[in-house]
DNA sequence: ACTTAAACGAGACGGTACGTCCCGTCTTTGC
DNA sequence: GCAAAGACGGGACGTACCGTCTCGTTTAAGT
């Protein structure tokens, strides 16, 4: 995530104290266990500088709003996976799958639903997340698709926005709505990769 | 919905003046107003009670809470809709999923996720909500399924916390994550029961 | 005092059921005995009637307001005094000076000021205690100095409003303001009258 | 007045932002600005924040209750005044009653009979009144006493309480109890020093 | 070494909404 | 047909955050 959302259209001359990159990583932390320890809701801003042994102003300073601040504290490292490449349509779906359901699993519930409906209040913000999270994805989907095409395992791509959905969709619920076990998620991937592969493979 | 969530275990002889209906009508209607006018993020009961001319007092006498508040706003019209059958396992598979995109259509993205993220953010009322919305869910596909077995279409019943999944989370993700077109509804909800109707009958 | 300020201009015929006297009693006791334990800004009409057993539309059928109910549950028993006849104006205007340091002294001086900062806070109100108490001491104290003039120790009545304050001022002062020892009163009360007695006597 | 009776006995390091001092004065400004226009009564926190052009936060930060600031901003520009030198204790008498008929003055009834109201509701409001004003105006008496007993007026200082409620008692009775025409208020003050004098001179 | 510009901790600021409390009125059911 | 119980509209209270804004101090880079 981009640590810094505010300013900085070319990378001009500094002048002045610079920024301290500890205080970055504070906030992180900071941020991070007291969602852990108190729940999203009742995150505040003070809080996590108090926490952080800062000013409020060093927050405000990076992020532009308390949610362009968890933002980046929870899914900073969500690093963009290259599209996997195992060979088969099957593999590939099994691989995008794995690796989704891997990342939601390293937060609460609470936290990843306090996140989207932040995002959905606000359009720049839903722009902002459609325009990474979901492009990204939808990138991935479409090159395995593609290779598939290639392999000649499908005679032409369908569309990626079902197969996103149909991809994705069963382990959003099972994480975000039916706060269900994580010890069946790779079954559950295994299952949903599956039924999507025999589906688009006729 | 349970109207009254406060108070009342048991049903006891009534006394003083009783608890005016129309108000309760005059809340939700005002909260599904405001809801659709400015938004989840917006919604102050000030503005709830205002609009209902009515006081605050009258709708914290309700519900504890301006969450309970919503959260009976509205789902309190999503009636339990009885189990389909259409006379196979993937025309009621259909029938389920058609019901709930039909069911979530109604609601704007940005209240499903203000509601989903306030009701994962307290105990209490996660617990009503999977007591209700995600166990009556259940209960139908379990319902469905039974069926299934009965007519010899399946061995055995699979596990229906991995059919919920797979049922409804394309529905949900198409709705809440990628604000899909509503128009791509259909062809999604055959799709995806489709492809879990042929996973289960292999 | 009235004990009954709303309606009944003539004592007309009552027609259903009559008034429970016990309830006026219930009412003032309860007033009473909160004003005691809570002070007056924390006294609640709610918590008179609860304690009383009683509800409280019984005791605004009795009374137009909260204040109203104060009023005649602490000057109740301020039962108007006929003016004093000592046989000289020192000895009258000592009577009347420990009448009036009697009957306050049975009060809190926070009901005291409660009550008279409610009564100034309406000038109707403020216009009912004048009209009661202040011209009934006017009329005392007026009679008490016609009497002196008749005897031939005052030539001629003076100012009755400024005898007036310079006999009561200092007894409220002491109560009110100073929150002075009571026992010390029959000192003050003496020490006043004598002053005011020479100051008329020249 | 002390201006921040929250917190801060020792004057220590000061640390952030200051109190903005101009806040402190637009605060006491709308209270008695709004107290002038409505009545003590009507007085609310919001409308002063408002009139004011302030947060109530503001306010809160200074002031634990609504009645603090009311108190801060009507007790605020009574400054103690130097016992008056008449040479004579007559003299010094009348002025003390005048200085006080005259701030006394400044203020409506209604004002003063809710602020009394309000101190004596509250032990930790009551103790600072009796601490500043009560207390002021006892060292004043007992310096004029004292001067009077030197110069050989008197031949022993009397109990300084007594003469206190002899000399503001009348003034207050006439001010808040008999709510007279303000015009008299000189004759009374005579009328009273005189009294008292006489009466201690014997 | 000295200037300067920005970052820093602390916390005050305007604003907005929350949930509570109480007043005086209104509406049931039961005696 | 009045009384208790208690719901009702209205309105103020004091609290909690948000995102911004001073304060006085600290830290580098550039003179």
């Amino acid at each position: 995530m981009v640590p810094y959302p505010k300013g900085m259209p070319e990378p001009k001359q500094p002048v002045g104290r610079p920024r301290d990159s500890q205080i970055d990583h504070a906030i992180a932390s900071a941020t991070r266990a007291l969602l852990a320890e108190r729940g999203y809701a009742k995150l505040t801003v003070d809080a996590v500088a108090s926490r952080a042994g800062i000013g409020k102003a060093a927050i405000y300073r990076r992020f532009a709003t308390k949610q362009e601040m968890i933002f980046a504290a929870t899914v900073h490292d969500m690093e963009a996976q290259p599209p996997p490449d195992a060979g088969s349509l099957r593999g590939d779906l099994e691989a995008i799958c794995a690796i989704i359901a891997e990342q939601l699993s390293t937060a609460a519930p609470d936290v990843l639903h306090g996140l989207l409906a932040d995002i959905h209040s606000d359009a720049s913000l839903g722009a902002r997340f459609t325009g990474t999270f979901i492009e990204r994805e939808r990138f991935v989907i479409d090159t395995v698709l593609a290779r598939a095409v290639e392999r000649g395992e499908l005679a032409a791509a369908p569309d990626s926005g079902i197969v996103h959905a149909l991809l994705l969709g069963p382990i959003f619920y099972w994480l975000l709505i039916l706060i269900g076990d994580r010890a069946e998620l790779p079954e559950l991937v295994r299952t949903t990769a599956g039924a999507v592969a025999e589906t688009l493979l006729r």
